[in-house]
DNA sequence: ATAGATATTATCTTATAGACAATAACTATA
DNA sequence: TATAGTTATTGTCTATAAGATAATATCTAT
């Protein structure tokens, strides 16, 4: 075909477009995802991506933002939403043509009680259950779900969007578990404390007047994301280096 | 919307699906991209990337690869070609909604006069000039390559990557020059001999019989992706590393 | 007061990148 | 043939970062 009649708009063959969001966040210091229990055909009672159609007046990145609103309530615009990728197998869906954009996001905090409308439900499912094959899901979700915990992975290299994780204040180790639990291996406390701190990512709130966990410990100081200006203050002494730096997934350490 | 009335067949908003490849290569040490101008309305004769209708019976991957077959001739299955990602804003075509979804593929050699059918005119354009906002391109095409030039010079990363811009044996300065035109920078000869060298994953191929360039020189050494196997040959005594190693972006030599 | 838990800082070793110098092997030309 | 110019290849040095590991600080619980 020339580029001359691709943009014939009389024969262009039937195709629905819908987007669907893959959404993670951390419970109990595990990664999940939220999937949709489906009440219709086909698939019915499997677990499924939240999404739905693309709508005539909105852009990809609009549509993703209203099914993740729809889905969960959140609507905040620190909310991480990216696109991953585009499924459009023939007989990805048994009834017709459907061309779908996947999105990921990351929630730091959702209300727990997700899902409703006519939705049957909706749960926060762990992905080790869908990697280990415990869980089956609808049409080519898994697939989708494979590649975005893989982009997810190597997204979390910058701890800027690890802290997306996080409440807007977070503690260092709280977001070395962000780590932990998305790689699934034990990173080391001391190492990654130098590494974040020397990033100068983040700035320090609240010095060193956290809370204790509770199971006792030395508190730990308050971090959250830099909010910049020609150079932020410094809490501490810590001056190291500018603010390049990612945290390496090559490292030995197990998971414990 | 909830889930339940996502696949509602009847009720889908009409859209058409078209992909659209930027396909990269390297043109006399410049790295260029493949651009074809449109014999018709709207935006007749201006620049835009090659790309047509997703087709009924074929999935994303299948489409991108049959348009870059078309538009170029090149059907080897060793090409590059990966999707880049999706767009869809609703007036980014004035006729109708169209939704596309862009692939980028690395070419390390095309037939030169490529173009056919009725497309007015094909060329290679060095994307230096669409960068600096020497030559417009049609549609929202200038947003969809400056994500192919920034994902591909990601990619990049890996040499396994770059090689694909060299042809089946090439030598490490030939490798070389596809990161200086793809970054637009020098890099330094000898760090860039020991990298590569070290990384193992290519292999010695007519070890040091190269002919000599234009400009005499000591003949290079030819290399070749490793065909792997256990373990390979070393033509040379070089065992360093393992496998992993990529070349990293935030070097300080400038462009020549 | 002591044990347990977590946070934070410090040391040491190793690997790698980048700067830079030195050598090797060719072509072209006086 | 000698010499300059050009490219390839190897070697050396330094700075930086990562990982392992230990030491210290500051809390809770008993």
């Amino acid at each position: 075909m020339s580029s001359s009649e691709k943009y014939d708009p009389r024969a262009f063959p039937p195709v629905a477009v819908t987007v669907d969001v893959v959404v993670f966040t951390i419970r109990e210091k595990t990664l999940r995802v939220l999937l949709i229990n489906r009440g219709v055909e086909p698939f019915r009672g499997e677990w499924a991506l939240p999404g739905g159609f693309l709508k005539p007046d909105e852009n990809l990145d609009e549509a993703a933002a209203r099914e993740l609103a729809e889905e969960t309530g959140v609507t905040e615009e620190s909310v991480y939403l990216e696109q991953l990728g585009s499924y459009g197998s023939p007989d990805r869906d048994p009834r017709m043509r459907v061309v779908t954009v996947a999105y990921w996001a990351i929630c730091g905090d959702l209300p727990d009680p997700v899902g409703g409308g006519d939705a049957a439900d909706a749960m926060l499912i762990p992905v080790s259950m869908i990697e280990q094959d415990e869980i089956s899901l609808a049409f080519d979700h898994r697939e989708i779900l494979r590649d975005a915990l893989q982009h997810a992975a190597r997204s979390l290299e910058s701890p800027l969007v690890a802290a997306k994780f996080c409440p807007p204040q977070f503690t260092i180790s709280e977001l070395r578990n962000v780590y932990e639990a998305a790689w699934n291996r034990s990173i080391d406390q001391g190492n990654f404390q130098r590494k974040i701190r020397a990033s100068r990512m983040f700035m320090n709130v609240s010095a060193q007047i956290g809370a204790s966990g509770p199971r006792g410990g030395r508190p730990a100081s308050l971090w959250s994301i830099r909010d910049e200006g020609p150079d932020g203050e410094d809490t501490d002494g810590s001056r190291d280096s500018e603010e390049n730096e990612a945290v390496t997934r090559k490292g030995k350490t197990r998971k414990r």
